[in-house]
DNA sequence: AGAGTATAGGTAGACATGCGAGGTATATTA
DNA sequence: TAATATACCTCGCATGTCTACCTATACTCT
């Protein structure tokens, strides 16, 4: 049994996401392996997680879905970024960067 | 209107919160002063996050409380860390480093 | 032919947590 | 005496992730 548990921060997924997606259209099945690679594993992103995600995301328009065939041959979503999603993954981004330096102040903060 | 929001993300306020009383017993209120100063105003952490944490954190042993009177002549309730306490908070900065660790290794691919 | 695995999509319900809005009370200051 | 800061609290809501479950297709192995 693994000990580790890779539970993300809740309010990161979008983000991440939207971050792959910059590299091109890709279906939902691809963006969970992508996290889990680039993340050396750490990310183990569940399907309960990122089907809803996607359309959250997609609902609010930050990606739009296209149905194509895989690679494999199989119909996959293929979700591709539009220009307010990479507005909003900007501001993701800034924000996520804010907020760890002020967790990081208080992190420092001697004993 | 302030355009700035300053939302945390959910998951890190207990360990802020632990954080805070590594430093010696300390009121629910003056954490809540201390968050806001240490990081330059950024986190304004509300009562109804704060109250409910500190509540949690004694219930899981990992603060413990008592009445004392505060610097200002009132009744205050201190906290301060148990010894799980300390090992939780230790547990929970590491969680909270392989995790932005992970976070920046998505951030950083190039578009 | 059949079983198992990887790929690809999805939903429903439980759960945790932070927030907004409201409340009480005391001490200090104007 | 009114306002403000200090100090505590609770309730209900919104959000988001997880677990568990479901469907279906393509490929591989037996």
């Amino acid at each position: 049994m693994g000990e580790e548990r890779a539970e993300l921060l809740k309010g990161t997924l979008d983000m991440l996401i939207l971050k792959i997606t910059v590299l091109g259209p890709i279906h939902g099945y691809g963006i969970a392996q992508r996290i889990q690679q680039i993340s050396r594993d750490f990310f183990q992103l569940q399907q309960g997680s990122l089907y809803p995600a996607l359309h959250r995301l997609e609902d609010r328009g930050w990606l739009k879905a296209e149905w194509k065939v895989t690679e494999t041959g199989r119909e996959g979503k293929f979700y591709s970024l539009t220009r307010i999603g990479r507005k909003q993954l900007q501001s993701e981004i800034e924000n996520w960067e804010r907020l760890t330096g002020a967790v990081a102040l208080i992190l420092q903060t001697a004993e």
